[in-house]
DNA sequence: ATAATAATGTGATGTTATAACAATTCAATG
DNA sequence: CATTGAATTGTTATAACATCACATTATTAT
């Protein structure tokens, strides 16, 4: 199901608790389904992602996990960013090192990204369109796609009031 | 101009002294006109580059550079990385993090990367409607596009034999 | 309770990339 | 040619990102 706030760039002044809240919320969803756990640890590098719409490199996550005299090391918060993207539940920007969370948790996409040069907020796109047409320009070619890493820089609206 | 070969994916066979020594050539041609010097540190990059049509680490160039008793260092590679793809004769795959020869230097071109998961060959697309599609899914949001990081990853034609 | 599995702890190490500053080479000018 | 400013390269250190290997603890199933 989409997300429930329909700013695709969520303004500066967005009630952000609930984006966090509704991220948690369905990543307990779909852990349950998979019978798989959603530990202590992987929950709050969960939220520490979803602190805010920016993507956060793995240090950085850990550095909010140790905020408070936490002792975890690199590998604790590598490994929940392996299960969350097992999950669907957190994305890799492959051209930034960083993560950050799905807004389609569960569903079954792929994704495109949008990410703001001025303000650093990232908004993920899934696009069809995109999806198919990179499909049929690799076919063309004799290439049968597995996954694909659409990642796009630029200006995003809060940004580029035009 | 595009290459002179044909083959997309170019076969393990191929005669690939020419795809080095046309990319050499384009090189010299550009930077002539640019009024840029490639250098003998650049070109023996851009040749360590070119051996092969798979991408490469920057470690893996510094590697080649120095096989017979070189003693550059990293920061050797990374600039004269930096030079060659400020002038458009290679592309960085940001999925990868390595470097891989432009098959359409001196055209002003977006560019696509199909990157083949058996063989580990990579092949340049430089698809305007895959371009165009994003563009337009990216308007869509509002979004002003400033660059595109697109890389496909699959089986090429000569490992998928359909 | 026991055993198997999953998750985490821990320290070391590997890999990719950049900072900072010194030395050298190059091209232009007089 | 000699001078000079800019570009390039050399050198050392360090930052940033990621994984290996193995020990320990927690959870689940029997
Ligand atoms: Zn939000
Ligand atoms: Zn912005
Ligand atoms: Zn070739
Ligand atoms: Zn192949």
């Amino acid at each position: 199901m989409p997300h429930k706030h329909d700013p695709f760039f969520p303004p500066p002044g967005h009630d952000h608790r609930s984006c966090a809240s509704e991220a948690i919320a369905a990543a307990e969803t779909i852990c349950q389904d998979r019978g798989s756990r959603l530990t202590a640890l992987r929950q709050r590098v969960l939220e520490a992602i979803w602190e805010g719409h920016r993507p956060l490199g793995a240090y950085d996550i850990l550095a909010r996990l140790n905020r408070n005299g936490g002792r975890n090391a690199p590998m604790a918060v590598y490994r929940a960013l392996d299960f969350l993207m097992d999950h669907g539940l957190v994305h890799r920007l492959a051209s930034r090192n960083a993560f950050i969370g799905c807004r389609h948790p569960g569903d079954d996409h792929s994704a495109q990204f949008l990410i703001c040069d001025s303000c650093g907020s990232v908004a993920e796109l899934a696009s069809d369109d995109v999806h198919k047409t990179i499909g049929r320009a690799a076919a063309k070619k004799g290439f049968a796609v597995t996954s694909e890493t659409v990642e796009i820089t630029g200006h995003c609206p809060n940004c580029n009031p035009s």
